[in-house]
DNA sequence: CTGCATCCGGAAGGATACTG
DNA sequence: CAGTATCCTTCCGGATGCAG
């Protein structure tokens, strides 16, 4: 709870904030900020063709760390868009997918990230342009 | 949303990224992290029916503080998804509106929404559920 | 009105070493 | 192989003050 809820507001819209009512913007937040979490959504769109392995999934995250790979598939687990599946064998076997929940997700995962594909070129010379002429300013 | 391009691909889940790029993968995510940022989200969609001043975009996101609206609205501008313009007028006046980039990123993070509306009891149930095991074991 | 600068506490996240 | 535990650095983000 960052913020205390208090005396709702008069709800005045000069600037309008209508898509997100003050009652349920912060649970929006809240699983907005789950679903778009940067590892969260790596790991939900490398689970879309099926389970995949703990070392696997590290192999496949370029940049994600053991720490956050296991904190990250606990959360999935915890929110139920993840199960995992241990086996017990000799060589230790543990497999992660997608839940059906999970997997109505993914739609708009891998929305945000084929937007992302989609858009880096230009986002990365928007960048380039803007801190260029912010340096000559 | 075009990823359809999965069918064809022979599941190789032990090599790096089946879905971008490996060079890509850097500004990928932080990309995802800027859809994922809870004020970026809130400030784009306060801007989706119109430019938005300043002091109104404060008072139209309930809980942001100063620093990071400005900071928030920076990073959208390097990006390219939000344009600045400045009225030289004695009561100084500026006004902020979604770039055509903006829009489309507004489709992607409004799916979000949508699922995280749609799904949000779920969640919470499964939370209180994983919790609830994890305390009994 | 608009926004940058600074301080500061806490959370996020990486590196490493170790266990079943 | 699949994690856990610890340390430590970075960064997020709020509060305050000041400037254009």
């Amino acid at each position: 709870m960052t913020h205390d809820s208090r005396a709702e507001q008069p709800l005045d819209r000069t600037g309008p904030c209508a898509r997100w009512p003050a009652e349920q913007g912060e649970t929006i937040r809240q699983i907005v900020e789950r679903a778009g979490d940067k590892w969260g959504v790596l790991v939900i769109g490398t689970l879309e063709n099926g389970p995949v392995r703990y070392t696997d999934l590290q192999r496949s995250i370029p940049g994600i760390s053991q720490r956050m790979l296991t904190h990250t598939l606990r959360q999935l687990r915890r929110d139920g868009l993840v199960t995992r599946t241990a086996y017990p064998e000799v060589p230790p076997r543990v497999e992660y997918a997608l839940t059906g929940l999970g997997a109505t997700l993914l739609d708009a995962v891998t929305a945000l990230i084929d937007w992302a594909g989609t858009h880096h070129d230009e986002i990365v010379r928007n960048r380039a342009r803007f801190d260029r002429d912010a340096a000559g300013s």
